[in-house]
DNA sequence: TTGTCAATTGTCAGAGGCTGTCACTAGCCT
DNA sequence: AGGCTAGTGACAGCCTCTGACAATTGACAA
């Protein structure tokens, strides 16, 4: 971010994104048009498919930093983690810490909101649920390296990978059902949930 | 079916369906218009959105069906199987008996053909992936209500679905990716990689 | 059979998401 | 200073989807 021309791009990626996350919270995703944006922003709506592929993709960004986030949380567990322990101390660890990749762009509120949002909106829910099979693709390649396993010949990290996925997915949609926003709310039921099924997956793969 | 209105409308409704499927699987999803499809039937397009909510709807006719019979499968286990037991059943048997609900509308080999087409297709597997949600939503109120719980108290039924969902995900995905196209292979994946993971979830719940 | 009612359809207009093009401006670099 | 290039605005246009209205066609009773 030296010269000014990037920065200043760098602001108009910003100012549009807490726009957009704004009114997406405020007005809802579908009463929120891709102009509205563009005008409170002051800035064409050209110009706000040159940052962002679509209306989507920028009321995702926020879920793709946490993301990022967690993704690196899981690379940096120590290779001697069993795999779904490794897994359930980066989520843990990547929530405790999300705040600092967060609010460098919007309020910890407006993620919470925006989650929200996700969930309630059909077409968000759909492209996020999309987005975490992808994830979880990525996860089973790491995990499968962890072990020394090939991903495409052993189901086991893949299946792995998935069955905790889907823990965590309960895990949310409850977090979002019951009205307690709040991240310590998410640790307690992601404990307890784990908790549940975790056992039965944490055998030891490497004596095959 | 009596009237001869309703026959028409049935017929309308068919040619569109088949003709959308055929086209997506030629074609492409995103390479076929709506307008296209109607003009295949010789109708307007309108009239294309008067018996689908959209294009996407039509491209998970199918699925939907096959979903619906699933269902039908799962509701009809007898109650003193195990959960897990149910559900595994319930798909071989659905599968076992696919081709009798999907070849009244068009031929098997659509049914695998548009399988590989919203799988390769960002929206339409977003779509899809959510509409699973929702499956298992109501599959996790059918178990609670076999195993005399509560969806909302108890996390269980919630959670050992979602297990189960991913596991076929898991399943659905490697059956997609292999070059082998049959039903007979699905039935293969799905047991190999349910003894993976099922007896870790066989638990009797309700001795609580 | 015929007239009336209701259901189905086509046409038209228009919003909203998204893309290609082209000229213009502003920052950058020598 | 002047050329170069990235970023932008202003169209024009495609596609999905919706509302409104009129025309058509089947259903049904007199």
């Amino acid at each position: 971010m030296e010269t000014l021309r990037e920065r200043k791009k760098q602001r108009t990626r910003d100012a549009l994104l807490r726009t957009a996350v704004e009114m997406f919270v405020a007005r809802g995703y579908d009463g929120t048009t891709v102009d509205d944006i563009a005008d409170a922003v002051d800035v064409s709506a050209r110009t706000f498919f040159r940052y962002f592929a679509g209306k989507e993709e920028a009321a995702l960004a926020l879920q793709e930093l946490a993301v990022a986030h967690y993704l690196r949380a899981v690379r940096e567990r120590p290779a001697e983690e069993a795999p779904v322990v490794a897994l359930r101390r980066a989520v843990l660890e990547s929530w405790d810490t999300l705040h600092e990749v967060v609010e460098s762009v919007v309020p910890v509120e407006a993620y919470l909101g925006m989650h929200r949002v996700i969930e309630s909106t059909p077409v968000l829910l759909a492209a996020h649920l999309r987005r975490n099979a992808e994830t979880e693709d990525t996860i089973a390649r790491v995990v499968a390296e962890r072990e020394g396993l090939d991903v495409d010949a052993d189901p086991r990290p893949r299946l792995a990978v998935a069955v905790f996925g889907a823990v965590m997915r309960v895990t949310e949609q409850q977090w979002s059902a019951c009205g307690d926003l709040s991240l310590e709310g998410m640790r307690a039921l992601t404990i307890a949930y784990l908790e549940q099924v975790g056992p039965a997956l944490a055998g030891n793969w490497r004596t095959d």
